[in-house]
RNA sequence: GGGUCGGUGCCCGAGUGGCCAAAGGGAACGGGCUGUAAACCCGUCGGCUCUGCCUUCGGUGGUUCGAAUCCACCCCGGCCCA
């Protein structure tokens, strides 16, 4: 699929760090010489609190694949106990516990994630923490697990503090969620051999406490690795800042709206994200970077980038329509737009429908801009308009100017632009018998 | 419970009887410049059947030719006292 691995790199350790992935470990010495030894049995867990993943698991998921590739063995922990329970870290209020009707459609749902960025060719594990937790005898738990931790390193936490001070509290179910997950390793390392513990640097404590209890209950020294949270150039906590989240899931974050995302990355932020987000080798991806700073308006690093991720998370041909799209919207030339272009970027813009006795008449712009949700009243689209803001298939619409027949183009859609960036698709009502209502469903994303 | 200060447009915040759809700032949006960037400059920023009309200034009811501005009661928040 993307070029990758063209030379598994000698040390993947090394690897990971030019890529900026390595925040934290346990003893790097000791980790590099047991990689060294030869194949590990790594893991990686993320809960099903909902029904797809998100761009930050993705950064787990590709952790994965890179030892993968360096011929080590994933784990991929979906975590169907854990999840129900919550996890407390970076959270101000109690979780409400998952029903197993939810739960099982998560799991399915994200194990489909997870085999589409591991492949189906084996030599990877999927487990779910349920198998080993659901009938786990609270004494046996409390004698096993229980007696190797103190509820003074618990509460010493900060995510525990906060919520402590909280008026919210903690309940006892979501405190203990840091010893399931420490119980996660330990069984992990009993059954699936497991050595190494990956996640995000939020994850560090929890992953500790399972280091502490492989070592307290079995007296072995296993390791573990995180790496930084996401944050953009200035700093800022990505989803934080833009508030959405990128959904693995294309009927959460269409491919599109995915593939977009990593064409706006700031070119501050490039080297890390082809880092993070790819397979590419670091030697390429600095290539790129070079040849993307010696002429940064062709945006061909944010390019490449959103084409690989979309790739690594859709497939090719879904990341090739998504740039085919980009391309039409932005190059500037929707007249000259396939059929299947237009069929593309209609169901990733607000639509709006119009009859055709009503375009024959000529259509008020301001109502359609309305319509489609990309102005809030007519006086606002009113107001775009007379300030040039508005072009219909890329040129712009004076004042007075109605849409009419005369713009659809393939005799059925009209592109409408507001601004750089936002687009709406005027479509000829499907049935010309309906009425005057004209305008179809809306659809909340209209910028681009 | 008593006293006191306050509740203004997306947010902050001026306005204390007409010149108020309401200063100023921020956010947002459009234009210019650009690279689907950043910064900067300009403009817009309640709604509508838009040279005019309608609805807003915590709520309700009053005073007045006229109220965001005055009065009464109520609701909510800050501070002080009990």
């Amino acid at each position: 699929m993307t070029e990758q691995g063209d030379a598994v790199p000698l040390d993947l350790l090394e690897d990971l760090e030019a890529r900026g992935l390595v925040h934290a470990s346990t003893d790097r010495d000791a980790l590099r010489s047991r990689l060294a030894t030869g194949p590990i049995a790594v893991y990686y867990g993320c809960d099903p609190t909902r029904d797809s993943l998100h761009h930050g698991n993705l950064i787990g998921l590709l952790m994965l694949r890179r030892f993968q590739e360096a011929g080590h063995r994933p784990v991929a922990l979906a975590g169907g106990a854990t999840g129900m329970v919550g996890d407390p870290s970076g959270r101000s209020e109690e979780r409400n516990l998952l029903d197993d009707e939810t739960l099982e459609r998560n799991l399915a749902a994200i194990t489909a994630q997870i085999t589409r960025i591991l492949g189906d060719g084996g030599g990877w594990a999927l487990v779910d923490n349920r198998t080993w937790t659901a009938h786990l005898r609270l004494l046996d738990f409390l004698r096993d697990v229980g007696k190797h931790v103190t509820v003074n390193q618990m509460v010493a936490r900060e995510s525990v503090k906060l919520r402590m001070a909280s008026e919210h509290g903690i309940s006892f179910t979501e405190f203990s969620y840091m010893l399931l997950q420490a119980n996660d390793y330990l069984w992990l390392h009993r059954h699936e051999a497991v050595e190494l513990q990956i996640g995000g640097s939020d994850q560090w404590g929890n992953i500790l406490s399972g280091v502490d209890l492989v070592r307290r209950a079995d007296a072995h020294a296993v390791h573990a690795l995180c790496w930084p949270l996401l944050t953009s150039a200035g700093g800022i906590k990505v989803g934080k800042s833009t508030g959405a989240q990128l959904w693995l899931d294309p009927a959460r974050t269409s491919t599109y709206a995915f593939y977009q995302h990593f064409v706006q990355v700031e070119d501050a932020d490039l080297r890390r994200h082809l880092a993070w987000f790819t397979l590419l080798p670091v030697e390429k991806i600095d290539d790129l970077v070079r040849a993307h700073l010696a002429a940064p308006e062709r945006r061909a690093g944010q390019r490449r980038l959103a084409f690989e991720v979309t790739s690594l998370v859709h497939g090719r041909d879904a990341a090739a329509a998504a740039e085919g799209a980009a391309d039409m919207l932005f190059g500037g030339a929707p007249e000259e737009a396939s059929v299947a272009a237009l069929e593309m970027v209609e169901a990733e813009v607000p639509r709006v429908d119009v009859a055709r006795r009503e375009l024959e008449a000529g259509v008020d712009p301001a109502r359609v801009l309305r319509d489609s949700g990309l102005v809030r009243s007519t006086s606002e689209g009113r107001r775009t308009v007379e300030q040039g803001g508005v072009a219909v298939n890329g040129s712009r619409l004076e004042v007075g100017m109605t849409i009419g027949t005369r713009h659809l183009l393939h005799g059925r859609w009209a592109v409408l632009r507001k601004g750089k960036r936002s687009f709406a698709v005027v479509r000829l009502a499907p049935d010309d018998g309906a009425d005057a209502g004209g305008s179809g469903p809306h659809r909340p994303r209209g910028r681009l």
